[in-house]
DNA sequence: TATGAATGAGGGTTCATTCAT
DNA sequence: GATGAATGAACCCTCATTCAT
């Protein structure tokens, strides 16, 4: 009886999966607006309404989706930091970000889906309620790391916001239509300006 | 003859300005997505094919008041600029957007439409095709300043475009909902920072 | 659960006779220019939405029906021939035109609805895409009479067209306006005219 | 003056023959649903009210042009027809037939545009009103041939409507479609079945 | 749970026609 | 006569959401 119970669930888990894989891939490909619930379930499978016993509508699935991958790409990012042994906290905090950038870089569908809402899903609340989290993030191994050095810094919260900012919507425009400059140029000049704000 | 066509000519700009308020109020109010052409019509007191004698859709309309919007208030803190007597090219710049945050932060809704378009807005290719400009923006001030003193900055224009990105994303979070900082707070980290990427 | 699918299916199909039955009724009454989607719907007593689950648009319809009523009357017209006992091939076929005729004199709307595109319904490859049809048509009636008898006839297809075309053209002026003489007095020169081609 | 007024009227006249032409020239290219009277004005060069002040509507344009159209049409066959010495009254009518389908064959945008129209523009009452004529058309070319001969012909105006009729419809698919025949393999059949009606 | 037929408001757009100029 | 801006009904079609099964 548990084992079938564990069978349902496990059901629910895989439609559910299924739907935001189904979703995440037409919404990079065609667009979160040109996407449909129906493109969506029938790419998953499953029936109309089966949709709406997982998610309230299209952009819940949406906020899910910019979320997850957020926190996929810093996830990833900190922990190449860790094979590496940089021990300055500007290097490190450069380090992810030029991580990050170069994972965009490669996927352009990716940057288009996240970036706008880059910063959004790292502050939201929503990331507790959605995603069950125990990993580190960006913001936390930054203040622990400004914590660990002498140096005191104002405000590091907000200096940290203004980088993620900066960053996110420059690289946008840089990735997505080389200006002000092509990305590898204008990197050098973004990780100065950060170095600045870190000092 | 030639009246009566000027009286044409005039009640088609009225029609069009009607139709462009009208926009711009919903816009403001409920959102792009949740006007639809015919609320805006309705306002404006036309029928429905009349604004397609002026707009080709609802995003032509869109596009037109996020760049006359910020156009105006950039001519708006440039014109307030000219009346003090600012000598340092980073006070100047400093001064336009401390100028343009509080026109921000006294019309939130004029903040949702524009900000998350401004830089787009200063660097769109159809600024001159849709208006008949004359007047002088931001980057060639900024840029004429620069040539005026001694001093050399690297890549200004990227300079100015970070500058520009940062102070928009930032802003937009800080004056809707007073993260990290509220604007007032905010505001003396920021302008410290657009002092560092000038120097 | 089978029964439960069954009625669902029998719905369907209520609701499809339900709009191709308002359909005709329309398209008779006022032309099928004039007839809206929006009146089919209206008819029909279901949302607009529901017609383009049934039918791609106005035109589909229009083509089902159009195959369909014509079908329905050389059926008859072929039941009613297999009732006498007439043994003349020629005879056969002016008796199932004759029928046809008497038909649509008794009934213009169906005659303007049908008639300019009889010959269309007949040959068009989509009858057997929309119909389930298993019935004999005119057509393989005529060759397998052809068939049966000594008489050899050239190209008994081309004449059975022209037939058809003739009649079809001719009987329609002749019944909405007389022209150039009413239908009794038109039918047995036209029946000698077949006659004549099919000697 | 008077001179004034007749270029008033010849300006009229070439408006409206420009009018014609353009309408002429669009309907066949894109079909007459898919013209809009936008489109006319704009290749005439007029405004769109003007259209109004000459022609009802579209629809008005139309039957006059496929009227004109098919007198042209037999006009031209008749003098070809003169120039040659046909005797035989039949000849005389399948000589006209033959020239008219060649016409068809060679200008298949001219034939959509009319055949289906053929007999209703021969026939048409409005004939008299639109067009000033006149010159001699194919039905009183031939009853007059058939008052110059001895043999008696029962309802002859009966019998060319119907041939008419029969070869407008079946020329039309002939020629479009290659069915039942391609046009030069139907023609003998056609002819045959002609002669068999007229004799 | 899961289904998918049904909904119907709303989308953008076209265009014949009118009428003030 | 000539204009063309304005009209607004009608067009077809989409789609998020509901709900009976």
């Amino acid at each position: 009886m548990r084992i079938l119970k564990r069978k349902i669930i496990e059901n629910k888990e895989i439609k559910e999966a299924n739907l935001l894989d189904s979703a995440f891939t037409l919404f990079t490909e065609k667009g979160v607006k040109e996407t449909s619930v129906q493109d969506i379930v029938n790419k998953a499978g499953v029936a109309k309404g089966t949709f709406y016993l997982y998610f309230k509508d299209k952009y819940e699935i949406q906020d899910y989706l910019i979320i997850k991958k957020s926190k996929q790409l810093f996830e990833k990012a900190i922990t190449s930091l860790k094979e590496k042994n940089i021990q300055d906290y500007r290097e490190r905090v450069i380090f992810i970000i030029d991580n990050i950038i170069d994972e965009f870089a490669k996927n352009k569908l990716l940057l288009k889906f996240i970036s706008k809402n880059l910063s959004w899903a790292i502050y939201s609340d929503k990331i507790s309620n959605i995603i069950d989290d125990s990993s580190i993030g960006l913001v936390d191994l930054f203040l622990e790391d400004i914590k660990n050095i002498n140096i005191k810094i104002d405000n590091p919260e907000v200096k940290l916001f203004m980088i993620i900012e900066m960053t996110s919507s420059t690289v946008y425009t840089s990735i997505t239509s080389n200006k002000p400059l092509p990305i590898e140029k204008y990197k050098p000049i973004l990780y100065e300006e950060i170095k600045k704000i870190l000092s």
